[in-house]
DNA sequence: TCGATATAGGACTAAATTAGTACTGTATAA
DNA sequence: TTATACAGTACTAATTTAGTCCTATATCGA
């Protein structure tokens, strides 16, 4: 299925959210009611992305969380990276790793090469890019929007 | 991190086996003894294969298992499909799907399309590509070797 | 200075998914 | 008919993910 954790989604729901509204600092439990997330839930997200250093935290009354950068510097690799660590579709797709089947194996190093080609779409793609309104769409017309996310 | 499945890995390896040893029949026993992937693990992951249509399988003595298609029909993105069903990087990822936020949500729509860039990068590379071999590589390398795959 | 507010860090439990194995059934060749 | 090899399915164990909770620390303002 190729699927990302449920926190990466909603990290980037919240961030998105954040880039919107980015007036104020936002409180976890705003946050929470703006996007139906538990607030449980929001916390441990936002804490991570503050960790990452997507976000800035202020603490004490009056604080709350706020874009560290702006929506178009913030990649999806970043937010996955922050979440989920890097993308590795494979064990054996990082360089450094030595896999079980060595010497044997005939398909050694490509999966680097396909990880690659997943990270370079997904370093290419912005908050920015997450945030514009999409439409009821046909696969064509997918492709379509996705030439004119692409750079 | 976006991982496959380690049975999408299996199932890549033992296809590359057979692309690269077409001339008979291959036993679950033989992919086991080349792979080094356990009996009982080569024969699930080949069931589901045949079942897929991307293996076809005889049965009874000098029976055996032979790829259905040459190595460049073979895409990344119908092995993936074959063992985890099709590539859906979020619940809400897939047309169809209705997602709890619903209305609120600021990057409705938006998962798709990346979505579709994804599969579009795992339905352009094949079992052929897959088989090229990959010298030690850095970065830079990396992204060459994928433009020389891309169509 | 005290108290209210808000994040930091970590531990813990429950749920879901994945990996691996085993067993019974069916087809084929000699 | 017998040995071989795949088909289908069920089951268990292992791993990962999601979700919650508790204690500590920082900040503001009365
Ligand atoms: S899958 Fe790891 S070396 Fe082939
Ligand atoms: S994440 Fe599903 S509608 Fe926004």
């Amino acid at each position: 299925m190729l699927r990302l954790s449920k926190l990466t989604d909603y990290a980037t729901v919240l961030l998105a959210y954040m880039a919107k509204t980015n007036s104020h600092l936002h409180t976890a439990v705003e946050l929470s009611e703006a996007t139906t997330i538990h607030v449980p839930t929001v916390s441990k997200v936002l804490k991570v992305l503050s960790k990452a250093g997507l976000v800035y935290a202020t603490r004490g009354s009056k604080g709350g969380y706020q874009l560290a950068q702006g929506p178009e510097q913030i990649t999806v690799a970043s937010i996955i990276g922050a979440l989920e660590g890097p993308v590795a579709i494979t064990e054996c797709s990082s360089q450094t790793h030595d896999c079980e089947q060595a010497s044997a194996c005939e398909i050694k190093g490509n999966w680097g090469v396909v990880n690659r080609a997943i990270i370079n779409v997904l370093e290419s793609i912005t908050l920015a890019d997450m945030m514009v309104s999409q439409q009821q769409y046909s696969s064509e017309e997918i492709q379509v929007s996705w030439q004119g996310l692409s750079r």
